[in-house]
DNA sequence: CTATTTAGGACGTATTTTGTCCAAATATAA
DNA sequence: TTATATTTGGACAAAATACGTCCTAAATAG
């Protein structure tokens, strides 16, 4: 049983297309714009964190499932467009270990 | 012998001590101004890719190693304000491989 | 073919971040 | 102390980024 590499929008749509709905009928019962939401599932724009809010109790999801999905999504392409070591990502992980023990804010 | 954690600004103002010089006398050398770098070092302002270049030439150092630390800085600082879990950068790094294994941009 | 859905460009707006200017605070030296 | 240099930090304009909407074209469904 492998772990499931997606993006964000590509979770969506699949959630939107399990329950067989437009963009239209999703997007009103959000309060987004029909467009917007096509473009949140294309990756072409990011959720606001209302938008994840409401969008998690619509489908009935663990909120902060989608949160990490967007940011675990958002450090993936800063590595890749910077060309940044893989390491960078172990790095911020010891960092925040570090942060939190130290508290800064 | 342990790793030792820090932040860009920190690293640049050691950097800065070690050689004993004033923030305007790096400042001028780099081409921006004084209060800026002051800024930097106290990680208020981060440095741009053009920035990072002519400081990591002036101290004689790795490019990719500022951008490692502003990175892994700006990540660990992410996860924290958005208290999401420290695994998010796990899945990121599985993503990182993931979609370079499939070529996405 | 018609109706609906989705894709995507263009564009104004809003938000965020940068860089500069100054002045206050702090440190250094005499 | 007094003078000089350094560092800090606020305010603000400018630049960069990202968002949300409108509209049209393309694709899909019926």
């Amino acid at each position: 049983m492998e772990k499931s590499i997606t993006t964000i929008g590509e979770r969506l749509r699949t959630l939107r297309e399990e329950v067989s709905l437009s963009l239209r009928e999703v997007a009103s019962h959000i309060g987004i714009d029909t467009s917007l939401l096509g473009k949140i599932e294309r990756n072409e724009r990011q959720p606001t964190k209302e938008q994840i809010k409401h969008i998690a109790k619509f489908f009935k999801i663990d909120e902060k499932l989608l949160i990490k999905e967007l940011l675990s999504d958002q450090f993936a392409y800063r590595i890749m467009e910077e060309e940044a070591d893989i390491d960078t990502l172990k790095v911020a992980e010891d960092k925040v270990e570090y942060f939190k023990a130290n508290k800064k804010k």
